[in-house]
DNA sequence: CAGAAAGTAAACCGGATAGTATACTTTATC
DNA sequence: GATAAAGTATACTATCCGGTTTACTTTCTG
């Protein structure tokens, strides 16, 4: 059972291939368990089941390989589904819709990874934080947030603020306490009552009269 | 003009001392801007101007040093004021008080400090985690919404969640941004809206009908 | 002011790390 | 099946870091 074929030209399955995957969910895993700093290309390596010289032949510096697994892990969470504004449904439905997408982004192991990868890499390079920034994670809330808002079901709002607001509730209790504090991701229950809370709180105060 | 003297039997201002705040300074620094691991003991003696015996003089290691700095920020952050619930005052504008105190404690220095430092070393030592734990910041929250519900000024809420989400409002915006994309903290203007804002959506959600 | 306490500069140690080199084997492709 | 591309194992270099040692000077204090 090989691997489906991509869209583009086949890539096969070739021993190369296999390798670079191989490379990098070692790298997401060790980078994820240790931060920049603590993780060594050796481990790397070593994880991976490769000879240091073949990582060194598909990644030329610890640098690169982080960089190329960062834009992975972009490239992996903007496909997420988008949640478009319907005037005709329920606001509750659809606000409660929208927080169990983004309550599932935050606690994805792959995202977890990049913050926790990108943290511990941004306190030693601030200079380098700025490009994982948050704002594009806010985007698909303040895109629905301005939909409704037009729409005459919110109240006038800030969209950007208020997008703020929105995902602030969720990562206080479904993104920062595994970040900091090791803490597992929230089970089913648990993201059902923070969304359902959230999305209370959000429309007592933004709901249309 | 000699530095004021202390409670206790005058410690004077001895060479001594002197060095002893100037490494504590440098290392809050250090550890503030690069984190645990990339904060070499060398660099810490360079930028106290003092001699690698002599810091190792006054702290054994590493992990003696920084755990000392994290207690001494503790300490300093426990001497903030408490706000008390008082039925007669109005409930917005003691609210406004008990953000606009947090949003102090969230955005000063030594808080920032102790977190940057906290968290890049908890990436590396999971276990040590736990002890910079946020509960411990939710307690003065959690205390005043204890009392406004008990005195009826606020409806039936999980004091416990509620704080969480009080806080997760300002974080959002006056202490997560600070920490992982290193903008400069909030003026007072930005500051006064952030409370402003929070408090009205905290009061739309829980007030007492 | 003498001796103890504390500070200084610089070299050094053991260990770890990023990255390279060498010599050899496996995998793919014509 | 030969050849080139890619992988492997191992050991090496250069560097850095936490921490120590040495040999010497400055600062305190009785």
């Amino acid at each position: 059972m090989p691997a489906s074929p991509q869209s583009k030209s086949p890539p096969l399955d070739r021993l190369t291939d296999r390798k670079h995957a191989s490379i990098v969910d070692a790298a997401v895993q060790e980078f994820q368990a240790r931060g920049y700093y603590a993780t060594s290309m050796n481990a790397i390596a070593a994880a991976a089941n490769v000879s240091k010289r073949t990582l060194y032949n598909h990644f030329d510096s610890k640098e690169t390989l982080f960089e190329a697994i960062i834009e992975s892990l972009e490239r992996a969470s903007a496909e997420l589904s988008v949640c478009t504004f319907d005037a005709d449904r329920d606001l509750t439905e659809q606000l409660v819709e929208l927080a169990n997408v983004e309550i599932e982004f935050l606690t994805s192991p792959s995202v977890q990874a990049l913050a926790r990868a990108g943290i511990s890499r941004m306190l030693g390079e601030p200079q380098v934080g700025k490009k994982v920034n948050e704002r594009h994670f806010h985007k698909r809330v303040e895109r629905w947030l301005k939909d409704a808002q037009k729409a005459g079901s919110l109240r006038e709002l800030d969209t950007q603020f208020a997008a703020k607001q929105f995902m602030g509730l969720l990562a206080a209790f479904a993104f920062w306490p595994t970040i900091c504090s090791g803490e597992s991701t929230p089970g089913k229950k648990k993201r059902e009552r923070i969304v359902r809370e959230t999305v209370e709180m959000f429309l007592s105060c933004y709901q249309a009269d």
